[in-house]
DNA sequence: GCAATAACTTGAACGCGTTCAAAAAAGTTC
DNA sequence: GAACTTTTTTGAACGCGTTCAAGTTATTGC
C-alpha cells in the first residue's frame, strides 16, 4: 500500500518539477521573453522536446505559476487574516500580502495580462467559470468577508466576494505597470481603494441606496457570464429605457 | 508648384499604404496571428524586408489600424452627436458607434488587448500621456460633455472626459469577448451601464456627494501617471488612515 | 549630364516556439 | 526473462517574426 497511491507517483513527477523550478527561476531573473525554451530544457539537463512533454507550450508554464503563487499567498494571508475584525483591515491584509508574494515577479508580470487578456488564451483568468484556480482566488475574499461583524445585504453580500476578486485583479493590474520605488505608489493605492471601497459598501449597504444597489448587481450579474454561451436576446437595436 | 508640398508626397508613400491596405485586409479575413508577415509581403507584391522597412513590427500594423478606426469612428460619431443634447444620449451615440466601427474587426480585435495591456508595448493605450490618438480619442468624450446642458462640478467635469474613455475600453474589452449573436450582450451592457453612468453622474454633482467625490477624484489622479516617473513619496509600510 | 547622396527594395539568414516520428526506458503480463 | 505495452525522452525539422548587408532606384548639387 505504500507504493502506489490513488494516482501514480511517477518517475516523470519529479521531471515535471524540474522543469517547471528551473523555468520560474529563469522567469525571474532574466523574464519570460527572454527565457527561452531551450535555455529553460538545457538548464534543466533535458531534451528541447522533453519540456513540451509535460508543458503544452510556453504559456503553460505561466498557468503553473499562477498555481505557485496563490498556494504562496495563502500560507501569509490566513495567519494575517486571524489578527484583522474589520472589513477594511482584513481587505487590506490580503491585497498587501498578495502584491508582497508576487514582489519577485515584477518584471516577469508584464507579460501575464498580455496573455491573461488574450480572449483565447488559456490563461485568461475570465475566461471559464470553472476553473478551479479562479475559484479558490475568489473564495479566499469570501473569506475576507465572513470573518466580520457588519451586516452587509445578501444581495450585495453574495457578489461582493466576486466583486473584491476583480478589485484585487486591477490592483494586481496597476502594480504590474508601477515603475515607483518599491511600488509605494501600489501601496499608496491600495490604502487609498481600500478606504474607499469600505465607505462605498458602507454607503451601498443604506437601505436608502437599495434600487441603484440592485441596478448595479443586476449588471455585474450580467457581466459575470458574458464570454460564455451564445445566446441571443433583446435590447440589439433599441436605445436604453 | 503641384510637386513638391510641405514634406514629400514620397513615392515611398504609396507602398507603405498599399501594405497597411493589405494586412489590415488580411487581419479582416484570417484574423492576427493566422497572417503571416510573408503572406502580407507577397499579397501586396513587395519583399518581406520592404514590410519591415516600413512597419517596424507586426504590432506597429495595429498602431497604424488604430488611427484607421478612430478616424472611422469620428465619421459616424460626429453626425451622430448633432441630433442629441441629453448626456445619456449622446454617451450611447459615441459608445454605440464606436462598437459599430470595429464591429468587421472582431475576430481579429482579440489580439489588440493582448498587446495593448502589455506595460512595455509601444501600443499600450495607457502608457504614454502624450501619445497623441489617445488625447483625440479622449478629446471625443469631452466634445460629448460639452454639449449637455446639466450642470456638472468642475471638479468632475474635467476628470470626466477621460473617465468615460477608460469605460469605453471597458465596453470595447467586454466586446472583444462576447461571442453572443450580434454582440447583443454588449449593446445590452451599453444601455445597461450608460443608464447607470447618467445616474451616478447626477449623484456625484450631489453636494450631499461632495466629500466622497472629492475623495474618488483625488484617486483617479493618482491612478492616472501611475505607469509614469520613477518617484519615491509616503505610505509605503504604515497602513492606511 | 553626372557624380554623390538619400530613399527604397531585396532575399538570405538567425533565433525563436512548436511539432513529430522514432528511440529509449519503465512497467506489465505470462 | 521474454514479449508486449505504456511512459518518457530525444533531436531534427518547420514556420514564424525579425535583422541586415547588399543591392537598386530616385533625388540632389553642380
Amino acid at each position: 500500500m505504500g507504493k502506489k497511491q490513488t494516482n501514480k507517483p511517477g518517475k516523470g513527477d519529479q521531471t515535471k518539477a524540474l522543469i517547471l523550478e528551473t523555468a520560474l527561476e529563469m522567469f525571474r531573473e532574466r523574464g519570460y521573453e527572454e527565457t527561452t525554451m531551450r535555455a529553460i530544457a538545457q538548464k534543466a539537463g533535458v531534451s528541447l522536446g522533453n519540456a513540451y512533454y509535460y508543458f503544452r507550450s510556453k504559456e503553460y508554464l505561466i498557468q503553473a505559476f499562477y498555481q505557485r503563487l496563490h498556494d504562496s499567498h495563502l500560507a501569509v494571508a490566513l495567519p494575517a487574516l486571524e489578527n484583522e475584525k474589520t472589513l477594511k483591515a482584513r481587505l487590506l491584509a490580503v491585497v498587501r500580502t498578495k502584491i508582497e508574494t508576487m514582489e519577485p515577479f515584477h518584471q516577469f508580470a508584464g507579460v501575464l495580462f498580455k496573455t491573461a487578456a488574450h480572449p483565447q488564451s488559456p490563461l485568461n483568468p475570465f475566461a471559464d467559470e470553472t476553473d478551479p484556480l479562479r475559484q479558490a482566488s475568489i473564495q479566499l475574499f469570501d473569506l475576507v468577508l465572513a470573518g466580520i461583524k457588519a451586516r452587509i445585504p445578501n444581495d450585495l453580500r453574495a457578489e461582493l466576494p466576486y466583486l473584491l476578486w476583480v478589485y484585487h485583479m486591477g490592483i494586481v493590474l496597476f502594480w504590474i505597470h508601477d515603475s515607483s520605488l518599491k511600488h509605494r505608489r501600489t501601496y499608496r493605492l491600495i490604502n487609498h481603494t481600500v478606504d474607499l471601497l469600505d465607505k462605498l459598501i458602507h454607503l451601498a449597504s443604506n437601505p436608502f441606496m437599495r434600487p441603484l444597489r440592485k441596478q448595479a448587481l443586476r449588471l455585474v450579474d450580467e457581466l459575470r457570464d458574458a464570454a460564455e454561451s451564445i445566446d441571443d436576446d433583446d435590447d440589439g437595436p433599441g436605445k436604453a429605457a
